[in-house]
DNA sequence: CAAAAAATAATGGGTAACCCTTATTTTAAT
DNA sequence: ATTAAAATAAGGGTTACCCATTATTTTTTG
């Protein structure tokens, strides 16, 4: 029996050209969408064995699809993101709400395949790329080494607030977000140099945000 | 006689879509790359009439290719440029360097048929949505309301350099920087909270440093 | 329950990025 | 050649982000 197929992007021309290169190596898409919202409702209404997704996306982004199909309703969809982040511990959390394949827009349409044959198999793929680029030690930490309150913190440091804004949006005295703040550029191993701090998290926005925690 | 295209994108699931778009609507694709030198050197020998070209690739970027070709050589092909940037000074830049079309790869399948069909009659295309997202308004005052050193310091800002560096950098004193930063500030209605011009010049660091000026 | 870890907060000090004003020199424009 | 604009520079001031140390309270964990 043919495999059925979703796929999802906010660029058409990916949503196409995933679709045709699909089409043409044997799989039935029965779904292609350039939204968030549209694709979650498709999800339910068509319910493809396989999901083949972009991260950022209008309305609804990947990680909100998943979680709530994985949750409330019991999918049965296996779910594939295809994304341009290449952090480790965006796949990390991909991982941990039970994607089963993960693949970056650069890589081959060899790797598409391979990843579809393995997740259909019952297997996982969370592709190459990924450990090269960055080390992933240094991706790691963020989310290992520093406590929950630090990353409240630096949450809100990549969006802009200085140590005054987040202390009164928290509660708490701003010699407290002062210390913290401090706490985290040794820890990160930051240098002592104004604003480190603030570039980093800025840097790392989307690790930040993209993550829960 | 059949229009002959090259197309360059650093993903190659969007070289795919667009190239299989292009020849199922009777245009004659003669070159497919995921990098620029290779991109280069095919536009070189093959001489299309039109390339689609993405900003960002590996090893030599979309502006450098059109500015490399359209200097020395006198290159007789028309380039097309797909991108997600939607700064209007980024597509002040290209429509300067001789770029004939401008589409973002939100856009539809039907618009890149308009983009060509408008190009090949001797027009030109510069899409929509991209005075809507910003005001365009706030886009132009960046190259259009600094001075030329007010820009280079903006831009060595916008790389993480504090006014020390710049300084020295540039052989002048520290006191002239600042008082370069404050009159950017002040041009460019930024608040007056320290870092302002840090986090902006971040925010708009891909238009700051893909023009040249 | 005791020990470890985390969160809270203060005292005190350094530096960089901002503000303002004034002023000279250099460069561009008419 | 004269005005206008830009670049140069300095003095003086505020504040936010950094440092280090110490210490109490709260939470977590074995």
């Amino acid at each position: 029996m043919e495999i059925t197929i979703l796929v999802a992007d906010d660029h058409p021309l990916i949503v196409k050209g995933m679709a045709d290169f699909l089409l043409s190596n044997g799989y039935k898409v029965i779904a292609a969408e350039t939204n968030g919202i549209m694709a979650y409702h498709k999800l339910i209404n068509l319910k493809p064995q396989i999901a083949i997704l972009d991260i950022e996306m209008p309305d609804m982004n990947g990680f909100q699809i998943v979680e709530k199909l994985n949750t409330n309703g019991h999918s049965s969809t296996i779910f594939i993101f295809n994304t341009i982040h290449k952090e480790q511990s965006i796949l990390q959390r991909a991982i941990e709400i039970g994607v089963r394949g993960y693949m970056l827009k650069e890589s081959t349409l060899d790797e598409i395949l391979i990843c579809l044959q393995s997740v259909i198999r019952g297997g996982t793929y969370f592709g190459k790329n990924l450990t090269n680029q960055y080390n992933s030690d240094h991706e790691n930490t963020i989310t290992s080494k520093l406590s929950p309150s630090e990353i409240k913190i630096l949450r809100l440091i990549a969006q802009k607030k200085n140590t005054k804004e987040i202390a009164e949006m928290l509660f708490v005295a701003e010699k407290t977000i002062e210390k913290h703040r401090s706490n985290i550029i040794r820890k990160m191993g930051l240098s002592q140099t104004k604003n480190s701090l603030l570039i980093w998290s800025l840097q790392n926005k989307d690790e930040l945000l993209l993550n829960k925690i």
